[in-house]
DNA sequence: GTGAAAGCGCTAACAA
DNA sequence: TTGTTAGCGCTTTCAC
């Protein structure tokens, strides 16, 4: 008695589990998708042609016929990054109980892989798009504008954003670490970050309230992509007396640095501030202080944005200044 | 004028294309995917007309025309552990140029989610499948037997893979440690870990070489998903003099709650060995020894095993001790 | 509760 | 170099 599947083959269709039944094809879909619909007994038959030929049902065509992918493009700079994992991760955590997948795509922080993967992504029909930061270019703005679904803009709260919002205002987290700096009376402020347009945004913050207070310019230390923090920046401190580094793993690395280094210790001579809340940063000496973003509830909100493109387009995650002992 | 595709509409067919442009849907379609096998003043033409639409292939009609979704996809514990997420990151960096879309799940350790996502993902026919690990049920193996795709197992060399399999050798991780453990003297080994088979694999093969090195039974700690490991295993550890943790957030926890708690000094009183080589083990003080596993590289070979089936099955990928000021 | 017909948007195979 | 025909595997709509 032969029933098993072949253990090498074209996968079955669900014509093949129709004729297998003895029902027409639109009965073994309605097992599949609304098996209420369908008497018991049908649909035992049905499920025990399933069982036997190891149906699996081939979403692609089903997509095709229902003009639905159940699917939804995320697109991130990149993915080895704690805190972006941590994003996907949140619209994972909503998407897939909700029947969605999730197809990823990097940017690689370069605008024109950015447009390409937005341009992939889109060609595989998503029901939704989100997206670390805001299109780099007017033409992959554009893109989105036509899409049709709805897109969410997250780790940032841009002025005119394309459809949704899910993030915080980079601006103002620059602006509460500086402030905390002159409460502690620190005088020579400087700022380490990469070039991407939220650290930027919060070296605004940190720079203009410096500025108003009076102090001198503060010092910017702009790192390359994947400089490891620590040693590169202390040369560039010169007498700083606080620094805001714009995530947390710039911060502890110059921790680490200034402490290998001997010359300045954390936090008498020097504060230090990051972003993000790293759990490493808890763990170190002295831990770190930060501006704690919860970047899975981010991404969280950016998808219950996209399933319900009807409700409210913007979500201010906010942020919170966690002062431990290195500042 | 109005050559401007409408701001919100339903999507351009290549068919809308073919006819403003004067020609056959089929020469359309090879605009886009053989473009040489086009005369160039057509193709121009083509090419503005799809510029005037703003038309974007609809890759799920390409799909199931064609048999060949150019997607995989990959299945995960969890994305936000950095040392899964470099894993991602890697089989992305090589099937992303190489056109083919990256779908994501998540197993959350749970055997059943496993399955669920396994079918979730095959209903969307990916040309190949990477896991972490390998299916914890039968079921769930017999499904990817049948699939008829690639499927590579991950971060661990099983007996019998399903098919290809690019990982280390868990169990010898575990005898490295307990040896360089001996060599140093040490008596009372202790072992922190979670449930996971891989870490399993690694207990197994440090509490082997401890017994047949006369030691005492190893101590071992198997902490819940969560738990931030510091605090929770010191009190687990009892007089141990050398602790190997199945992964270094594990190792920095406890290093961080073993400084806090001020009893025993890191490496004199007790070493510490992790396992994933983070950034941060190098930052924090003392700095951690652990043995260094290359995530993205497991990532990167699981995926050229999927792009060549004919070829190797099986990748080791090795791992290495790195001694650092910790044990 | 079940089925027949039509078609989703594209590409394979073949022809001209 | 370009086009014609057929069909991928499913779901929609409408009928019974």
């Amino acid at each position: 008695m032969d029933t098993a599947a072949p253990s090498v083959a074209v996968p079955p269709t669900l014509a093949e589990v129709a004729k297998r039944a003895g029902v027409s094809p639109i009965t073994v879909s309605r097992v599949v998708r609304l098996p209420d619909k369908v008497a018991a007994p049908t649909r035992e038959r049905v499920e025990a042609a399933m069982r036997q030929l190891g149906y699996v049902p081939n979403l692609v065509a089903g997509s095709l016929a229902s003009a639905r992918t159940r699917s939804v493009g995320v697109l991130v700079p990149t993915i080895a990054n704690a805190i972006f994992a941590d994003t996907i991760q949140g619209v994972s955590d909503v998407m897939e109980p909700a029947g969605f997948a999730v197809m990823l795509a990097q940017s690689r922080y370069d605008p024109a892989q950015e447009e390409r993967m937005l341009v992939a992504l889109l060609a595989r029909r998503p029901e939704g798009l989100v997206m670390v930061g805001s299109p780099a270019t007017e033409s992959g703005a554009a893109i989105l504008r036509r899409a049709g679904i709805p897109v969410v803009e997250t780790w940032d709260l841009p002025a005119a954003p394309i459809d949704g919002v899910a993030g915080f205002d980079n601006h103002a987290a620059g602006v509460t670490v500086a402030r905390h700096f002159l409460r502690q009376g620190r005088r020579r402020l400087a700022f380490i970050g990469g070039a991407d347009p939220r650290a930027l945004r919060r070296w605004a913050g940190f720079a203009e309230t410096a500025r108003a207070a009076g102090l001198a310019e503060p010092r910017r230390l702009l790192l390359s992509r994947n400089a490891s923090a620590g040693m590169v920046a202390i040369d560039g401190l010169g007498d700083a007396d606080a620094v805001f580094a714009a995530n947390d793993a710039h911060a502890i690395g110059l921790i680490a640095g200034l402490r290998d280094g001997g010359r300045s210790r954390v936090p008498e001579d020097v504060a230090v501030v990051g972003l993000g809340d790293l759990e490493m940063g808890r763990l170190i000496a002295p831990a770190l202080s930060t501006v704690r973003i919860d970047g899975a509830a981010i991404g969280r909100a950016a998808a219950a944005l996209m399933l319900s493109p009807g409700g409210a387009r913007r979500v201010d995650l906010g942020f919170e200044l966690l002062i431990r002992a290195s500042g």
